[in-house]
RNA sequence: CGGUGAUUAGCGCAGCUUGGUAGCGCAUCUGGUUUGGGACCAGAGGGUCAGAGGUUCGAAUCCUCUAUCACCGACCA
């Protein structure tokens, strides 16, 4: 590709609403324009590393035995109201009606139009395994986009489905695309950690996310230091303390505590640690359809946070999680949300196992600007329940038994589940088995986030100027740069000859034959961040040398001008 | 959805307090001088100051409403 019969679109500066470095490079490269929020259209630059990122997942996926379809992006709403699920996503679904008026939705997602299509053509179980995959657009209306295609409405996924008769088949597969997911990884460069994941809405039994590591990260994901382990903190259980709790010393003192809303106002207030304070969160509880939902307490620690993926999953706690609204404070504890204390509530009290090891802790009296000391479990409150409701703080002890926890920032690019008979049994997806008997289907999901990976590549390799791409991502793999080709025909002649050879021996190239100054040149070159770049000057050619360029180490070297084609061929191999 | 803030040329910003001909840098175009790390000189084009209403002789500036965008939070296969 010649420079100037391209769109470069670099620029030097970035939109002052870009708050990441990947976000900020992708607009100053040229790789993305936003169309409005969360919706982005690529730029040649961007649109090949897109593409890269496709092909890799496309050969593994191959690669792995999963066959490529395409299916559309708008679904009729029947399929979502057969699954249930047109009531229970939320407004992440976005609908729309055709002429007719009839409902329909952008896809966020396949799992009915998969299963519909597989109850359809698949009948015996001899067809079976099935897996199939597409890449494709989806929509998600989020609440919030950020970070460009990070988090974008409108996004690339690969998205696979499988297909079993039995459960041990459904297991067997996954372990495949485990391994096809950490070979696509690999091949892209990146640095990454297959973490076990809670399944969330999409149910399921197992489940494990993918995440590129990355300080930007939204996620939180824990490390064991002594074992394989590695979870999501949504997951990640967090161990009953192993000592017994202290008995108790202090007697129920209420102090004034005015003006304090916080765990750390209180803390500095009564100058004691925020670990010796216990909050208390007040939740619905789960209720049938129409009636009124009971408030439940949630007891943690002063210094943890509530985890409310596990909160949820607890019997009698609604899900979603759903905080209670001022009204239903007043209602249960007769006080402000700051307040609250697990003493003399009438309504149930669950406590995290860490909080239930405290003595002598503070507590909100469930009066407005007062506070309990010396509290103690038992002797003072005698009705609770027990369970993990926190969140791992680095140094607990792993779940696995061995070592301690360490907690680092993840992109989420890859998430895989083993589904089960929910969305076969809502939709009725059967074949015959051995007996002639109908028998419903078990699937799996797979999901990469093409569009994301983009993003996430570049958050973990750049420099102050720009991007760094591995050969594997990279939108060209050689750039030409010459030195005054308008006034040297020796230069001119050169890179064009370079240029011609590099294109037929199938390496992608850009020749900058722009009319600019050599610093203009470098800097968009190392901004777009093409590995390998070829300088070609008067300057050096009196010694028969060219130079090279190395994106990544910025190491520069001469080479002989008649070893240049080798060089780059030897350099990509 | 709640909180905060923003909206002036393609991008980055100033001007607003104290109302009086809409500016700067980069980018773009023309001509010239340059040419191994974002050059220099001369000139040019580009604006419904987010929109609507109000106050005023006069509004980018003051007031009201609306929209869009971002950040923090909530939410999120």
């Amino acid at each position: 590709m010649r420079t100037t019969n391209y769109l470069l679109s670099t620029q030097k500066e970035a939109p002052s609403d870009a708050v990441i470095v990947s976000h900020q490079l992708m607009l100053r490269a040229g790789m993305i324009r936003k169309l409005a929020s969360g919706l982005y259209t690529w730029l040649p630059t961007g649109l090949r590393v897109l593409r890269k990122v496709e092909n890799i997942v496309r050969e593994e996926m191959e690669r792995a035995g999963v066959i490529e379809v395409l299916m559309p992006v708008v679904q009729p709403a029947d399929l979502w109201i057969e699954t249930g699920r047109w009531d229970k996503f939320g407004g992440e679904l976005l609908r729309i009606k055709d002429r007719h008026t009839r409902d329909f939705v952008l896809g966020p997602t396949h799992e009915e139009v998969i299963t519909e299509l597989v109850r359809k053509e698949v009948n015996s179980y001899k067809q079976l395994p099935l897996n199939l995959f597409q890449i494709q657009t989806k929509f998600r209306d989020e609440t919030r986009p950020r970070f460009g295609v990070m988090r974008a409405r409108e996004f690339t996924m690969k998205d696979a489905y499988s297909f079993h008769l039995e459960d041990e088949c459904l297991e067997k597969t996954y372990q495949t695309m485990f391994v096809a997911y950490c070979r696509i990884f690999e091949r892209l460069g990146l640095e990454y950690r297959p973490v076990i994941a809670d399944t969330g809405s999409i149910g399921g039994s197992a489940s494990h996310e993918f995440h590129v590591l990355a300080q930007s990260g939204e996620d939180a994901i824990v490390f064991s230091d002594q074992s394989d382990y590695a979870a999501n903190i949504e997951k990640a259980e967090a161990l009953a303390p192993a000592f017994d709790r202290p008995a108790a010393t202090a007697e129920v003192t209420e102090v004034l505590t005015p003006n304090t809303h916080t765990i750390e106002e209180v803390a500095a207030f009564l100058n004691i640690e925020t670990s010796k304070i216990v909050k208390t969160l007040l939740v619905e509880g789960s209720c049938a359809e129409g009636e009124i939902a009971p408030v439940v307490a949630l007891v943690l620690r002063g210094d943890h946070n509530l985890n409310e993926i596990k909160a949820e999953h607890i019997e009698g706690i609604a899900s979603p999680l759903t905080f209670a609204n001022e009204q239903q404070i007043k209602a249960a504890a007769n006080c402000d949300a700051g307040s609250i204390g697990p003493k003399g509530l009438t309504i149930k009290v669950i406590v995290d196992r860490a909080a239930e090891k405290l003595a002598d802790f503070v507590c909100g009296a469930n009066e407005t600007g007062k506070h309990l000391t010396g509290v103690n479990w038992d002797r003072d409150i005698s009705e609770y329940q027990v369970a993990d409701l926190r969140d791992v703080v680095e140094g607990d002890p792993s779940p696995c038994g061995q070592g301690t926890l360490s907690i680092a920032r993840g992109i989420e690019v890859g998430h895989i589940f083993q589904l089960g008979d929910t969305y076969a049994k809502a939709m009725n997806a059967a074949v015959l088995n051995q007996q002639g008997k109908n028998q419903i289907m078990t699937m799996g999901c797979y999901g990469i986030g093409i569009s994301r990976i983009v993003a996430a590549a570049i958050e973990q390799n750049n420099d102050k100027n720009g991007i760094i791409w591995n050969d594997a991502l990279a939108p060209f793999s050689v750039v030409i740069v010459p030195m005054n080709m308008q006034k040297s025909h020796r230069v001119a002649e050169l890179a064009e000859k370079y240029y011609a050879e590099l294109q037929a021996a199938g390496i992608e190239v850009l020749f900058d034959d722009r009319k600019e100054r050599p610093g203009i040149m470098f800097a968009d070159a190392e901004l777009i961040g093409i590995p390998h770049t070829l300088v070609i000057g008067e300057r050096s050619l009196d010694n028969g040398v060219i130079e090279y360029k190395d994106r990544v180490s910025g190491e520069k070297q001469e080479v002989a001008i008649e070893n240049v084609i080798d060089f780059i061929k030897a350099k990509l191999a």
